[in-house]
DNA sequence: ACGGTGACGCTCA
DNA sequence: TTGAGCGCCACCG
C-alpha cells in the first residue's frame, strides 16, 4: 500500500455533499506534513473515475489546482450539494471528518 | 542516490 | 486582505 493508495482509500470514504482538504487527508493518512505529496498523487490520479478528487479543496476552503479546471469542480460540488461561494466552500459545515 | 517538480500550508510584509 | 517566501513530502527521470 503505497503513499498515494492510502491517499485513494481515504479520499473514497468521503460522501457526497461533503468535502476534504489536502491537510486533513494527510493527517488522516498519518503524515500532516504531507499535504503537498497528496496533490502529487491527485494529480498522478491513477485511480481517476474511482476517487472525488474534486471533493479535495485547499485547507482555506479554496479551490486550488486542478487539472480538469477549477470551474468544473465548483460545478460538481454545488450538483452534490456543496455551497460554493465564490470559488469557496464553507468547512465549517461541509468539511468531512476523516477517521 | 540526487535533484527537480508540484492539485499544499503557514508566516511575514 | 492579498501576495511573496520558505518548508513539507512523495514521485519521476
Amino acid at each position: 500500500m503505497s503513499f498515494n493508495e492510502k491517499c485513494y482509500a481515504v479520499l473514497r470514504k468521503v460522501p457526497c455533499g461533503k468535502v476534504t482538504t489536502y491537510g486533513a487527508l494527510a493527517k488522516a493518512i498519518g503524515k500532516p506534513l504531507a499535504a503537498r505529496a497528496v496533490g502529487n498523487a491527485m494529480n498522478k490520479n491513477l485511480y481517476a473515475p474511482q476517487v472525488p478528487c474534486h471533493r479535495v479543496i485547499g485547507s482555506d476552503g479554496k479551490m486550488v489546482g486542478f487539472a480538469s479546471g477549477i470551474s468544473k469542480k465548483i460545478k460538481m460540488l454545488k450538483k452534490e450539494g456543496v455551497e460554493v461561494k465564490n470559488g469557496r466552500v464553507d468547512l465549517d459545515k461541509f468539511l468531512f471528518e476523516l477517521k
